[in-house]
DNA sequence: CCGACTCTGACGGCGCGTAAATGTAC
DNA sequence: TGTACATTTACGCGCCGTCAGAGTCG
């Protein structure tokens, strides 16, 4: 049981400190350019760092190298906003590259874009509304078991 | 897009209503011990056979065996709903184990067995609200990017 | 030279899908 | 003899966690 929560640790919590419109004009010119290392990216983001650099390998991210080490510009950190928020509405990370490599163009593509993300969530907040009712029958459930062992202590101690 | 729906499809749609009592009276004999094939029971939840048997193998579910075959009681068939619904609701098999358990023995019990049967599910309701006001707060979250989208989308084409 | 941090493999684990090889029943 | 099911064994995949061993920086 303590098992679930930690299992979805990783996504649960900065997807509500995603703002929508942070994302979405993503596109305009940085200031200056500011730089981050991976653990300031997974700290910030509430994940790890063998994380990011999965994604890396399946190229969903391409981080410069200095000496090795990988440094992020804010372009690759609006990515990883993406990746996340791709996560958090059901994607795998195969379909969250194919957004991310529609992200380049232009025009209609950028309108599909905007399309696609509108169907993920839609499907995304019918699932998460089925599994809220579900979690609503098992607690109903579980409180009737409760009650009726809570019952057959006292009859049994009094 | 098409893949995250396929991947959580044979949840999605089988567990539906399981009636508290059903549960609780578990232990009651039945009077027309009706039998289930694998195949039988894969059909009416929408899982596949592989499902099933993975789930024995993994001790939530031990049916009878005639001649090799698997058959299935009453109760293993609430098992398996019961499995069903674990995983509805984002528990691991491992944790839909430790539920199962408590299930089985909290009827016929020692009071010892009774308060720690007690203390269990007062955990688990108590996870559950967590778990619930999780999604509650993701489901706010999407609703805005999804406006958000769609205010974008109007702009760009109408 | 040390400790903190990083890197690259590589293995492990969950929840099955997907054969492949074999058997049993009609 | 077919075919329509059932069984077991086994490998594969997605998404990382978790070492192990080695390098780099201050």
């Amino acid at each position: 049981m303590a098992g679930a929560a930690t299992r979805k640790r990783a996504v649960a919590s900065p997807v509500a400190r995603l703002a929508a419109q942070e994302v979405l004009q993503a596109s305009t010119p940085e200031p200056a350019e500011r730089l981050y290392g991976v653990t300031e990216l997974c700290r910030e983001f509430g994940i790890s760092a063998r994380a990011i650099r999965f994604y890396e390998d399946k190229g969903l991210l391409r981080p410069q190298r200095v000496n090795g080490t990988r440094v992020y510009s804010p372009r690759d950190r609006v990515r990883l906003k993406l990746i996340l928020r791709g996560k958090a509405i059901g994607s795998s990370l195969a379909e969250i590259k194919q957004y991310l490599d529609l992200y380049g163009d232009h025009g209609e593509g950028r309108v599909r874009q905007l399309q696609f993300t509108l169907e993920r969530t839609d499907a995304a907040i019918a699932e998460l509304e089925q599994k809220r009712a579900h979690i609503d029958a098992t607690l109903a459930e579980l409180r009737l078991i409760n009650e009726s062992v809570r019952r057959q202590l006292v009859a049994r101690k009094g």
